[in-house]
DNA sequence: GGTGATGCCTTTTTT
DNA sequence: AGGCATCACC
């Protein structure tokens, strides 16, 4: 079973007497490792498959888990497997131990958008920066466990101890509606297992080894999970690549690789560094790239394949042009070369990028799919009926209460809200329930009251069938109750409404088929709902080239890659600090080491900034590939070409010196 | 005075 | 594609 496997690899595969850190660079073949392991486990050591945990850092990367150990595993051997992402993991303890931590196993679960609402309220502020910064340190204290109580202590300064105070009262404000944010999915699994060692007992008999993917990108709040689970036994593999973790930003730190060893004094660590998808030239552009950084593990990859393409830099005019020159010329080389267009990807650092691109490639009709992005579930149509949805689990989820009676419009408004707002604040009850307090029929005007009674009992009546009936026909009779698609024609115009009910019609199809495949109720559903961004199993396999940002490609490759956008102020990204940079040029790396055999980096000369252009300066980067193995085209690069590779640099200097003139208004 | 529609400007990365 | 501001209309 383990015969593909080189020598290396076969090691980390079979070695079960410890824990076990596996090193693995760009493209030696991790993933390989961790699903031939989980095999081996099965097939030969006895391991139930429910018994084995494999831990990933997103669900695309769990689902192309799963399919590749199905593969290996014949017939039903692999059911039970758990194969999830930390988030999801800690979704399943937190509703079988919920009790445990004073919640009910149906909690609701805010993503981003929920919380921005209620922070905005508790700091009763308009600016949208200062409440994502508030967003972004209760995450860090969350991930770095520090209580809110803590926070307040050992605030330094005033601003400081009024953050700590919001996060305070965030906390009881998520804990009222009965509610989680991402990083409690973790955080609380946590506590629950320090305060309760028989609830961590269970699961550490559950979860008999652990396999963890991507642990570069793990903060400290997932190492502690890891820790408990993996327990004394410390029955665990990690793999992961410190030049490949790009997400510091969401409090990954790079020395829990370190932590490890310190921990783990039988720790023991195997480094695969022979890569197996890319060209020399392409390992040997990125190796000297990731060499400006400074370097903790010492890795070398190399590679049998031959040395390959030079790699393409092409300096273009402005973003169009940038789309329409690397559109053609992908079509070009597909046609040229016998390719398929899921051979290709285009890689870049920031979302909005791509939309040069989308334009470029309807306009030649090449088929195309973009990951990440505004997520599926970010939809306003989506998010309506996920409100419903929320609302029916958790009757006490106030901004589900707030979005579900608001529309469609059924004659509440602001000022009926505020008032049972004000009464639910008053008594610390969510909304729901204080529409049901007896004051609450003198405070309302009697139309509003006997409105509000009626979609309340609408909702009750929704809860007390949803354990029980099945999930299609509840889902059908509620669209058909709240007239959505009525509503919709109603409030946009044909086209859009058209649009919009047929997601609506998507999301709903993809509930019943996926209830009922994972035999998951309604209510498990809504909670899964916030975790994922995107319909699964909707595009699989299509002949179509890939547009990602350079976070969503990791893990992937491709024959053939296009890097746009290479320039300062984009990647690296501006106002990147010395740490920052590191990171960035991780990211870059994490692109360069996705192509297999071409890779072509572009960069636009000047952009579009509101009304008049705005001159671009190359990426960094590019001075720190070899560029001897680099291939300049495009605009005032041409002349570049044709000159020896010792002069390179020079010309890379003039060409930035040329751009620095002002460019004549168009 | 309040609300709605249109148009212009700006975009980090994700569970 | 979304958010914000401005303008016009009710």
């Amino acid at each position: 079973m383990l015969s593909k496997l080189n020598t290396e690899q076969r090691e980390a595969a079979m070695y079960l007497d410890g824990p076990l850190l596996v090193l693995a660079g760009a493209g030696s073949g991790k993933t390989r490792v961790i699903t031939h392991k989980i095999a081996y486990l099965v097939e030969e050591c006895g391991y139930a498959a429910r018994n084995i945990a494999a831990i990933t850092f997103t669900n695309k990367a769990a689902n192309e888990m799963r399919e590749r150990v199905s593969l290996l595993l014949p017939g039903k051997s692999a059911k039970g497997l758990v194969v999830s992402t930390f988030h999801s993991l800690g979704m399943t303890i937190l509703r079988a131990e919920a009790k445990l931590l004073g919640y009910k196993p149906q909690f609701s679960i805010f993503d981003s958008s929920d919380t921005f609402k209620i922070i905005s309220e508790l700091t009763n502020s308009g600016d949208k920066q200062e409440i994502r910064d508030i967003q972004t340190q209760i995450s860090n204290w969350k991930s770095a466990f520090v209580a809110p109580e803590q926070a307040v202590v050992v605030a330094d300064s005033a601003d400081a101890e009024a953050y700590a105070r919001i996060y305070m009262r965030y906390q009881e404000t998520l804990r009222a509606y009965q509610a989680v944010d991402f990083d409690d999915l973790i955080h609380l699994p946590v506590l629950l297992f320090k305060d309760h060692p028989e609830a961590l007992l269970r699961w550490q008999h559950k979860l008999r080894y652990l396999l963890i993917d991507e642990y570069q990108d793990t903060n400290d709040c997932q190492y502690q999970l890891t820790r408990l689970l993996a327990g004394t036994r410390a029955a665990f593999t990690a793999v992961g690549d410190d030049d490949q973790a790009i997400y510091a930003w969401r409090g990954a730190s790079i020395e829990n690789l370190h932590n490890l060893r310190t921990d783990y004094s039988q720790l023991r660590v195997i480094k695969l560094e022979q890569n197996y998808r890319s060209s020399q030239r392409i390992l040997k552009v990125a190796n000297a790239l990731i060499n400006h950084n400074t370097k903790v593990f010492e890795k070398k990859l190399w590679s049998d394949h031959g040395i390959g393409d030079p790699i393409r830099v092409y300096a273009a005019r402005d973003d169009e042009h940038e789309a329409e020159s690397v559109v053609m010329k992908l079509v070009t080389h597909k046609f040229e070369n016998q390719a398929k267009f899921s051979d290709y990807a285009i890689l870049y650092r920031s979302n909005y990028l791509s939309r040069a691109f989308e334009e470029q490639l309807r306009a030649q009709r090449v088929p195309y799919t973009v990951s990440g992005g505004t997520s599926f579930f970010d939809k306003p149509e989506i998010k309506d009926i996920t409100a419903y949805l929320r609302l029916i689990a958790n009757p006490d989820d106030d901004p589900a209460f707030i979005r579900a009676i608001t529309t469609p419009k059924r004659g509440i408004g602001n000022a009926t809200l505020e008032k049972l707002g004000s009464h639910a604040g008053l008594r610390h009850i969510s909304l729901f329930e204080a529409a049901f307090d007896v004051q609450i029929e003198q405070l309302l005007p009697p139309r509003q009251y006997e409105d509000l009674m009626v979609f309340c009992r609408f909702i009750n009546r929704l809860e007390d069938r949803a354990e029980s009936d099945p999930c299609g026909e509840l889902l059908d009779e509620l669209l058909r109750a709240i007239n959505y698609e009525t509503w919709l024609y109603d409030s946009s115009d044909a086209r859009q409404a058209e649009s919009k009910w047929k997601n609506v019609e998507d999301f709903i199809g993809w509930l019943k088929r996926k209830s009922e495949a994972d035999e998951k109720s309604l209510i498990a559903m809504v909670q899964t709902i916030a975790l994922i961004n995107m319909l699964e199993g909707k595009d699989k396999e299509q002949e179509a080239v890939s547009l990602s940002t350079l976070h969503a490609a990791k893990g992937l490759e491709f024959p053939h890659v296009f890097i746009i956008g290479a320039e300062e102020d984009i990647l690296p990204f501006r106002d990147s600090d010395a740490k920052g940079i590191e990171e960035e040029r991780r990211l870059m790396y994490v692109g360069v080491t996705r192509a297999e055999r071409t890779l072509q980096i572009s960069y636009c000369k000047r952009r579009r900034r509101g009304k008049d252009w705005a001159l671009c300066e190359p990426s960094r980067f590019l001075e720190e590939m070899p560029q001897s193995e680099l291939v300049f085209a495009g605009g005032h690069a041409e002349a570049v070409q044709v000159v020896t590779k010792d002069e390179g640099m020079d010309k890379l200097a003039r060409l930035k010196a040329m751009l620095a003139k002002p460019v004549a208004e168009s």
